[in-house]
DNA sequence: GGAATCCACGGTGG
DNA sequence: TCCACCGTGGATTC
């Protein structure tokens, strides 16, 4: 039997509108009440994430960016890219820009891609490099494709947090989170392909830097 | 024993 | 001036 990839027979990709936030959780993450970060997050949220991980995969302009490290000039661990600057927005995610700006107050400007490709590519634990030093900021992620854990930790030390993110499953940060805590995608031994599509608000009009 | 996790490395930029 | 940043690869832990 055929998978349906191999077919191409894949679901057309939509969301599931009745039911788009009904099985969102929300998380407070531990830490001073004044100064709250949280997270919410559905599974599932996007339907057919298979298809829109074609997509993607096949007609965004990838980029391979480097980063010069210990007198080495090494690749990023995984490919990155905007919408629309490297590719058309697929309709889907024009809807759920307009869903998630309607539920959360926001207009989610930008959107990024991080593409990893298998096992070996990881981002480092990190803030988001703008959204940290602002007192609050949401970044929102939809994950397409194979799950990959996805972890949080608090700065300074902690327990950490575990989330397994794919399959159309969304991933919402807000209130301090990337201010006092950390994430990251560590590498694994073996993985299947993971593109995150990450909406967040423009936070400063001549922000050109890159956020995974 | 294999996989996950930890840690040190150091030039750059804020 | 100082410190946070972050990919790699070897060491350590699970």
């Amino acid at each position: 039997m055929k998978s349906g990839a191999q077919l191409g027979l894949f679901a057309r990709p939509e969301l599931s509108l009745d039911e788009a936030f009904s099985r969102l959780t929300r998380t407070v993450l531990p830490g001073p009440r004044e100064d709250e970060a949280w997270l919410e997050h559905a599974q599932g949220f996007l339907q057919g994430h298979e298809a829109l991980f074609e997509e993607l995969r096949k007609s965004v302009r990838w980029r391979q960016e480097k980063r010069e490290m210990y007198e080495r000039i090494v690749d990023v661990p995984r490919l990155y890219a905007t919408l629309p600057a490297d590719g058309a927005i697929p309709p889907i995610l024009e809807r759920a820009r307009a869903l998630l700006g309607a539920r959360y107050g926001e207009s989610f400007e930008r959107i990024s891609l991080g593409y990893y490709r298998d096992g070996s590519d990881s981002v480092a634990w990190h803030g988001d490099y703008v959204a940290r030093r602002m007192p609050r900021a949401l970044v929102a992620t939809v994950s397409v494709g194979a799950p990959r854990t996805f972890l949080l930790r608090p700065k300074g030390g902690g327990e950490r947090v575990a989330l397994s993110l794919g399959w159309g499953d969304l991933l919402v940060m807000g209130g301090s989170c990337q201010r006092t805590w950390e994430h990251a995608v560590p590498k694994l031994k073996r993985a299947a392909p993971r593109i995150a599509i990450m909406f967040r608000p423009i936070w400063e009009a001549h922000d050109q830097s890159p956020d995974y």
